[in-house]
DNA sequence: GCTTGACCCTGCCCCTGGGTCAAGCTTCGA
DNA sequence: TCGAAGCTTGACCCAGGGGCAGGGTCAAGC
């Protein structure tokens, strides 16, 4: 007959998960003796050790209970079940792993596929980080807002890059945001972002997605994200869509 | 600006995980709309994104706190100790799964492999299922008492087994103990078992474990182990060294 | 203007699967 | 014979939330 210690040793338990499993109903509790002290059977040792491995199996007790007197039916198709869950908890671990690796390495985990790509499309085209976190949080914003309508609103400008005056655009309101708000190229700068606007009606209803302004406007909610330059720029465009 | 709700279902969360680890300190509270309702912003989405990935690694929130706001490197390091931890997660759910696999298929979990082997010698031989259950508890409470004597009596007896005679005996022993306690094989069988135990002396100190008496041994802890068959098999035996 | 349903607020207790500590008894080994 | 190790119960603690109570808010439809 064995103590608790030695019955913890021989089924790699602790001996307060054995009394946690008497308590649990799990384990029955066994005969004492004359000090009081549990005496257990090999019996219990067998027992114990399956109530170890399912639970190592990540079966909650509850069910582990229900099991150990199940009939051997039904305790075969409980351990294919188990099974497959563990499968499923294996796959899915890696994929976390998979997530893990990129949160060192872009926006791929924060945004949608689309907009990710859109992101490192424009990093390739030179674009500030600044201007990346900004259009980040704004797509994030939108996402939530409405999945359905940004992933058309994305669709639409990730087109719109692929005209080389817009780039050019968009390009220049970058750049500009760090010059002095007396830097004589910001008259030009309107200028042509204007005669653009004008000669590109905006095919969604939504007009801002579809110029830089876009930027500023997400930028709004976050302090310091614009500058005295882009303050004139906006001053200089006068009453232009993106100003509304 | 978001709600809390809008926040949840963005990053794939609750709602009460995010108050949670508002009070946990892993996300700032943030400002509160007129109505005292939480308003939060794309960066917070970033931010809680980050802490769902990292708690889905089961990474502790105390740790993620702190990897929130630790330089890129730490970061890096950090993900690269969780990266091995979740491999090894990954392992021992392995080897779990096959474990259970065995909760199907005999008393491999629940013994030493050595003694598995010799339950499965035991079946092989066609011995009952009642006396393989009984020797494996008799099994399982020494190597509780003594693993190292365990394996060596152990192998001493499954050495035994190739002996003819012997296993002739285990056998007889086992089938006697359904006969009627009349049945007049019993004198005979006595008589067999008392010669062999005076032409084969025990080698291993502890007489008992060398021969099938073993069985009832163990048994008597159990009650209904033995039979009337057997009762008068020991007091035809006498004072043989298996009575004591 | 009123209702209805969805959403939000705080605060509290509950769960699993144990770990840890306390205070006192028993058993074992030298 | 004495100290170390082992056993007893009981109470409290942890993560990571879930669920409920009891109430406030907001937007739409009638």
């Amino acid at each position: 007959m064995l103590t608790i210690g030695q019955l913890a040793a021989y089924a790699g338990v602790t001996i307060k998960a054995i009394r946690h499993y008497h308590e649990r109903g799990l384990l029955a509790e066994p005969d004492r003796d004359s000090s009081g002290y549990r005496r257990y059977s090999a019996g219990d040792a067998v027992t114990l050790i399956k109530i170890r491995t399912l639970a190592g199996a990540g079966v909650p007790l509850a069910r582990i209970k229900d099991l150990l007197d199940a009939d051997p039916d039904a305790l075969a198709a409980a351990i294919g079940e188990i099974d497959r869950d563990i499968d499923e908890r294996i796959t899915r671990l890696q994929v976390t792993r998979d997530q893990l690796s990129q949160l060192r390495g872009g926006d791929w985990l924060f945004v949608s596929p689309q907009v990710a790509d859109y992101l490192d499309d424009l990093r390739n085209l030179g674009v500030s980080e600044r201007a990346v976190r900004v259009e980040r949080d704004g797509w994030i914003l939108m996402q939530t807002a409405s999945p359905e309508a940004a992933a058309s609103w994305i669709a639409e400008k990730r087109e719109l890059m692929a005209d080389p005056e817009f780039r050019d655009l968009y390009l220049a309101h970058d750049a500009a945001y760090d010059w002095s708000p007396e830097d004589p190229r910001l008259p030009g700068l309107a200028d042509r972002t204007r005669t653009w606007l004008t000669t590109h009606p905006s095919r969604s209803e939504c007009e801002p997605v579809d110029n830089p302004a876009i930027a500023r406007l997400a930028a709004q909610s976050q302090p310091g994200a614009s500058s005295p330059a882009w303050e004139r720029l906006a001053r200089l465009m006068g009453a232009s869509p993106a100003s509304g």
